[in-house]
DNA sequence: ACGAGGTCCTGCGAGC
DNA sequence: TGCTCGCAGGACCTCG
């Protein structure tokens, strides 16, 4: 569930928390969450590695290694990096899939209960292949209005659909498409192309302006991440429409509804948004 | 180029 | 109580 701002959070967190060690080795349980690399390879070329920084594009966390390859978190649902002392109780890493061992002692894990998050490591040239094919970052200064004009334009698809797709806007999932198409009042089922300037400057703005705010409730106060729902009690006041089924709609009144798009769940006022 | 549908995975809730 | 079944979710793949 994490999108851009809980992404940002955690690859912000884990940056403080590990740069500067050193992967001493490496334990891998659940071989299946791993992509790019197989099991044997991927320790041979962690080992020894420092750990440079950490970051995030799209969705993913990113962790710079000093060899020149990156890992690449994607958590999904129920994934999570999580750092361990010995202070740390037993079962804040249930569910590993894998173990890095730093110099300092602690080690880092990749948890995931349900196995559909990824753990890949890339050399320079994957990397800028792979992320090439990603959509423009929405709280860089490049994503402006005429930008995101291009990209819906193009695109006879349900406007909801386009802005979750990765390769046209990075960073936005099913939650914070449905709230920032509330923001902009407009209909999640209309047609990319379909949309007017103005519309596209009010959905521009409900972009920006509820990633923004999301990231500063998932920063402050600082998040506990082993709680698994973290994420949620962040921004949970921030959402006017995700997951409210039923509710009245904060800016009209009207009830909340459910509808389905390509088998997902999508949440919309029909008065409000045109 | 597009959309539809399957796959990955497991905890959980519903139904019997 | 204990079982089975279906569902949830994003990315990625194949097929038409």
């Amino acid at each position: 569930m994490p999108e851009l701002p809980e992404t940002e959070t955690i690859a912000r967190d884990l940056n403080e928390a590990i740069s500067g060690s050193v992967i001493e080795s490496i334990r891998i349980t659940k071989p299946d969450v791993l992509r790019e690399v197989s099991p044997r390879e991927l320790s041979r070329r962690v080992k020894g590695a420092r750990i440079e920084r950490s970051w995030r594009r799209a969705k993913l966390i990113v962790i710079d290694l000093s060899t020149g390859d990156r890992i690449l978190v994607q958590p999904r649902f129920t994934g999570a990096l999580i750092v361990a002392d010995e202070s740390l109780d037993k079962s804040a890493t249930a569910y590993s899939t894998l173990r890095m061992t730093l110099d300092d002692g602690r080690s880092l894990h990749y948890c995931d209960v349900r196995r559909l998050g990824t753990f890949a490591l890339m050399d320079q040239e994957r990397f800028d292949d792979y992320t090439g094919e990603l959509g423009k970052e929405p709280l860089d200064r490049s994503f402006t209005p005429s930008q995101l004009s291009g990209v819906l334009r193009v695109s006879s698809q349900a406007i909801k659909k386009v802005l979750m797709d990765q390769r046209k806007i990075a960073g936005i999932g099913n939650i914070y498409a449905n709230e920032a198409l509330w923001r902009a009042g407009i209909d999640p089922s209309r047609a990319a192309r379909s949309l007017k300037t103005k519309e596209i400057a009010a959905l521009h703005k409900g972009i920006v302006s509820v990633l923004w705010r999301a990231l500063e409730c998932c920063l402050h106060p600082a998040p506990d991440f082993r709680d698994p729902e973290w994420w949620f009690q962040g921004i949970e006041n921030t959402l006017q429409v995700y997951d409210l089924e039923g509710k009245s709609c904060r800016r009209c009144g009207a009830t909340i509804q459910r509808i389905e798009q390509g088998g997902r769940s999508t949440y919309c006022c029909v008065r409000c948004q045109k």
